[in-house]
DNA sequence: GCCTCTGGATTTTTT
DNA sequence: ATCCAGAGGC
């Protein structure tokens, strides 16, 4: 290989990329190359030291990254390292799980359960344990479960250490949760991570194996692991301990995932021997965005400072600008980009928009199309959780692992074979009875004379449905990939089926998408390209499917953003209660995790910045005032402009209407305190309040004394009393106590 | 058993 | 505002 490969680094980064005995720390701040350090170290390694790639682990964030790294290793070493373990987390577990699960009783058919699996399968738990899943959210217990297992708490420690109501709740559901997942041969995304680490405890021989074999082992974007990951890389790293871990606590934005920020400390605490180098030299980004970052960040207290400083020009200053809507916002960020291109200094490919939430993709997404401008939205209604291409998927993970219920459930009447709720039930308490999964239970109902009670019709559809299945059974161990993907949608009659529903088209060119992304499988031999085929739909992300090549400009949240790099960034909604959200308001620590997201956000940009924000917003049908974001408050002046810049040629190329506001809504005052006078004339207590809550909920309009008029966003109850969110037309999001708060239905 | 309507929830971020 | 699940009608 090229010997001087090292020479292209920075004395800092080579220090770090060369320090290949050991445990490593490597704080990286943003673009100070670190992805290079990575690349480089690996290329080092291989083609200068000699190192077997098979020996290698290289852990990255997203499967892009992966995808990425590898192609640039193949580059440097002009040859193959397909050998070298190089992915997610999650990938690299559940490989290992297929290898190895099977000690720990995982059989290798075994599927991954994705969010709307788990909470199918957690409201069947519910129900076993005879809790009414309308009263306890999912969505919350399965929140509250997924972080237990981050923090490798069992459901008999959880039982254990339960403190509230909520607390039983889960602990009963997690329980009853973890046994029908075994059941149904499944694990979830935690599991992935959490299985891993307990078949190395149980099994050192196979830990042993995987740690003999990882001589160099690496781990990109440290602050952002939790727990369960930080346990694998210790157990992996046990033998030889040429650990390299790189991370920027700054840019940790994770911690509602469980990852946990301590990660960073402990590591030096658990490998004292570690060395710990520090990347500080930005090549991204001009002088003006770094400085910019720098000072949004600069407020956060708890911090490992990590120095940043750049040798590029200044760069233009930074646009703030203020819209009187999201529709102007969208309006604006187009009309600017409109305005970039067409002077040819950037191509749509070069810009991108970012937000905090979703949600706030609608009004861009409309004002591109609007003004015919192409983009590339990340997230959107995620390929993956179609309906269509979910219930194809179903059928493979079916033919994959019968065992699984969920998919079972999922197509037993997808198209219509006449098996509706009673059948189904009747069929499922059958098998429950006998102790055997559904699918079993067709099974015997299929070949024996032993049937449930019910009606001969349905019998017979289970029937068909079961010799169906079986069928592609038989089919999967001897037909390619596609063909058995073409013969599903044809004896199933699915096709007929999709084609005949609204949309019809759009569905089909859906399952068309999905036969592409089969396609690189189809080369396996028949009965081994569903596993890999399975897995590879489960665990990728929305951002692995971004194209680089495709012309548009990018729309995605700011976390999406992480690790990626544009010349020219738009962060929009920089207001009080969007970006800091509200929901970090009452806690210090979220707080900083907010201000940490921002500066992702700008310190992605690299020439051009704009950060927008509306003095209007829409939220659920209501609308409210916001004021600025306090980040936008830690900027010196005179980093910025307010207004667009002059050096680019104004010719939009679709004329876009003009400023359609004079602030005439802006609130001249807010609403003078007028104490609420109670009804008959008499002081009204705590108590007494408490005593008659009218109960609000979601969605209702409400009147304070204060705010004015507002609509209920949500409510928590919270020891004896209610926590309200309401979205106040005048002053945006408040919390308010529902004993304290004044509230009146409007 | 299938279709339509309505009430309720939903919006923080995702491997 | 919009989407989904469950209820009720055909």
């Amino acid at each position: 290989m090229n010997t001087d490969l090292l020479k292209e680094l920075n004395p800092a980064q080579r220090k770090a990329a060369e320090a290949i005995s050991g445990p490593v720390l490597i704080l990286a701040g943003p673009g100070s190359g670190k992805t290079r350090v990575i690349t480089y170290r690996i290329a080092y390694l291989v083609g200068t030291i000699g190192i077997n790639p098979h020996r290698i682990l290289a852990v990255t964030f997203t499967n892009k990254a992966a995808r990425e790294m590898r192609e640039r290793l193949e580059k440097l070493l002009s040859g193959s390292v397909k050998d070298m373990t190089l992915g997610t987390f999650h990938a690299i577990c559940a490989g290992i799980l297929r290898r190895d699960g099977e000690a720990i009783g995982i059989a290798k058919e075994f599927v991954i359960f994705d969010a709307d699996d788990q909470e199918k399968l957690m409201k069947q738990a519910a129900l076993d344990a005879d809790i009414d899943p309308k009263k306890f959210p999912v969505g919350k217990i399965a929140a509250a479960i997924s972080q237990a297992k981050s923090q490798m708490v069992t459901p008999d420690k959880f039982k254990e250490q339960g403190k509230s109501y909520f607390d039983e709740i889960v602990g009963r559901i997690y329980e009853r949760y973890e046994k029908m997942l075994a059941q149904n041969n499944a694990v979830d995304f935690d599991d992935l991570l959490l299985k891993t680490v307990f078949l190395f405890k149980r099994k050192p021989e196979i830990l042993k194996r995987y740690q003999e074999r990882y001589l160099h082992i690496m781990v990109d974007e440290f602050q952002d692991t939790n727990l369960v990951q930080y346990e694998l890389v210790k157990l992996l790293a046990g033998q030889h301990r040429n650990i390299a871990v790189v991370g920027d606590p700054d840019q940790s934005i994770y911690s509602w995932r469980a990852a946990d920020l301590r990660n960073v400390f402990n590591f030096e605490r658990d490998f004292p021997d570690a060395s710990i180098h520090y990347l500080e030299q930005n090549y991204r980004s001009t002088a003006r965005i770094l400085e910019v970052a720098s000072n949004v960040i600069a407020d956060n207290r708890e911090r490992k400072a990590i120095k940043l400083w750049t040798q590029n020009e200044p760069g233009e200053p930074v646009c703030l600008i203020e819209a009187y809507n999201e529709q102007e916002e969208a309006q604006l960020v187009v009309r600017e980009a409109e305005r970039l291109t067409f002077a040819k200094k950037y191509r749509l490919n070069d810009i991108a928009v970012m937000y905090r939430t979703n949600a706030q993709s609608r009004a861009l997404e409309e004002a591109f199309i609007r003004y015919g401008v192409p983009y590339k939205l990340v997230a959107g209604t995620r390929f993956y959780e179609r309906r269509e291409v979910k219930d194809l998927i179903a059928y493979f993970r079916l033919i994959h692992n019968p065992a699984d219920s969920i998919s079972l459930m999922r197509i037993i009447n997808v198209p219509p074979r006449g098996l509706g709720e009673k059948s189904l039930v009747e069929m499922q308490a059958w098998a429950r009875e006998k102790g055997i999964s559904f699918f079993e239970a067709l099974d015997i109902a299929s070949a024996s004379t032993e049937k449930p009670t019910m009606a001969a019709r349905a019998l017979a559809s289970f029937d068909i449905f079961f010799k169906m299945i079986q069928g592609f059974i038989a089919d999967s161990k001897t037909l390619p990939l596609l063909e058995l993907f073409d013969r599903i949608m044809e004896k199933s009659g699915y096709q007929v089926y999709i084609k005949a529903q609204p949309d019809g088209e759009e569905r089909l060119e859906n399952i068309g998408e999905l036969h592409t992304v089969a396609e690189p499988f189809n080369a396996l031999p028949p009965g081994e390209a569903l596993s890999p085929f399975l897995e590879s739909v489960s665990l990728v992300s929305d951002v692995d499917n971004l194209d680089e090549t495709e012309g548009g400009v990018t729309l995605i949240t700011l976390h999406q953003a992480k690790g990626l790099e544009f010349p020219v960034v738009f962060i929009v909604g920089l207001e009080e209660g969007v970006l800091p959200h509200f929901r970090s308001f009452d806690d210090p620590a979220q707080m900083e995790e907010e201000r940490r997201l921002c500066y992702v956000g700008v310190t992605r940009a690299k020439r051009r910045l704009y950060l927008l924000r509306a003095f209007r917003r829409s939220l659920m049908g209501g609308s409210m005032t916001n004021e600025e974001s306090r980040f936008l408050k830690s900027i010196p002046a005179h980093l910025t402009t307010a207004a667009a810049s002059k050096d680019e040629p104004v010719q939009p190329l679709v004329p876009l209407q003009k400023k359609l506001y004079q602030y005439a809504e802006r609130p001249a005052q807010p609403a003078p305190f007028v104490p609420a006078s109670p009804p008959s004339g008499a002081v009204i207590s705590r108590t007494h309040v408490r005593a008659t809550p009218p109960a609000f909920k979601t969605g209702d309009q409400v009147k304070h004394a204060v705010f004015g008029d507002g609509v209920v966003i949500s409510t928590l109850p919270v020891k004896d009393d209610t926590e309200i969110v309401v979205a106040f037309k005048t002053v945006g999001l408040k919390k308010l106590l529902l004993s304290f708060a004044r509230l009146e239905k409007a």
